[in-house]
DNA sequence: CGTCGAAACGGACCCACGGTCCGGATTGTA
DNA sequence: TACAATCCGGACCGTGGGTCCGTTTCGACG
């Protein structure tokens, strides 16, 4: 079975209906009116077309997530610090932290798009696990913590896109504040000497 | 303008109407299968009367939601310790958690519907709004502790009936698991003493 | 108890949206 | 040029939230 590689039609559509969907999320107000024809329109293609390419409106937001996360997936696996591996942990805990929240500062539209339309709830997503896993990781090599498995779950919570969008949605809290907050919450958590210390 | 009382037919209604979802929530898979038809049913209702009485979808969930949610709003701001007025503020605020979490065990459908339907985001509920000013409140008591905003809000996502679903849904974690590492990792925020003490 | 206006009922109806289907157009190969 | 294989696109469908309005029930008053 040879694989046989996909015609350019489906290549060129593909990528147009990625490109009108990632323009409508950017113009709108709210993720829940882009509706899938819409995005057919602006692509200039059919309903079909769209679904025979991404499945669903989930798989859709995926693609379109983890396609604009994967500069930050490399930078984290193996790049340089203050993300890469050469990091130590505490530090690298909070820059990953730190990179979570700016992406979906960045994404604001996109990243609660995709946690709402999530069938089930965004922890199925696969990139969750592997956010979780990763800090979960780093967080194991800081001695004295304890439950790394829930801490990570907890500190990713932290981040979680309506939870951005609540708070610098309306300009209240600017960037650079939330990013502050996000890392002195951070070095509470990890700051805690062990046990007995 | 008298403010005239509804009829007795109404309140009867009403009644059946939060019954017969809580019924329904408690029993079903996932909270998105119990339609707005099925719960008129189950009520042995129109769904015109089930409209009427609470606006919408969200407006039904939210009714219910504080229904079950009042005898821990009361033990918390009248009640005796931990979760009353009297308790020591670190203590406090690890009783508020845990009754959340607690609360979000116990009405897991239930909270699970409300946040995912909730037109825009959980946080425009006001019963969250009640909860986090409370815990802000409580936060600010506590010397050394800054951004207790931010702290609030990061501390309840800990505990987002999805996450607590995804955790505690198909017995990986038990209740008893749950609540401790809950308390372990509130315990990590708020211990950290004065920046330089 | 009879009357009557206001309030509530209920289910047929509407419509927006995600998702499917299939006849026809495109592609690439021989 | 011929012919599969693949893909296209928009008409079509089912579902579910929300509305509308003719009918029924309530309860105040005589």
């Amino acid at each position: 079975m040879p694989e046989r590689r996909p015609r350019k039609d489906a290549v060129r559509n593909r990528k147009a209906v990625l490109e009108a969907a990632d323009a409508l999320f950017a113009r709108c107000e709210s993720p829940e009116d882009v509706t899938m024809a819409d995005i057919a329109a602006a692509a200039g293609v059919g309903k079909g077309t769209l679904f025979r390419a991404f499945g669903d409106r989930t798989g859709l937001l995926r693609a379109l997530y983890e396609a604009r996360l994967e500069p930050i997936r490399e930078a984290v696996e193996t790049g340089p610090p203050p993300l890469g591996p050469a990091t130590p942990p505490q530090d690298r805990v909070a820059a990953l932290l730190d990179a979570v929240l700016c992406f979906k500062l960045d994404n604001r539209r996109l990243a609660l798009a995709l946690e709402e339309s999530a069938s089930g709830s965004p922890y199925q997503a696969e990139h969750y696990e592997r956010w979780h896993s990763m800090l979960q990781a780093v967080l194991e090599q800081i001695p004295g913590l304890t439950d790394s498995d829930f801490t990570a779950h907890a500190l990713l919570a932290a981040t979680r896109a309506d939870l951005v969008e609540h708070l610098a949605g309306e300009g209240l809290v600017s960037r650079k504040r939330m990013r502050a907050q996000l890392a002195n919450f951070t070095t509470r958590v990890l700051a805690s000497g062990p046990p007995q210390g």
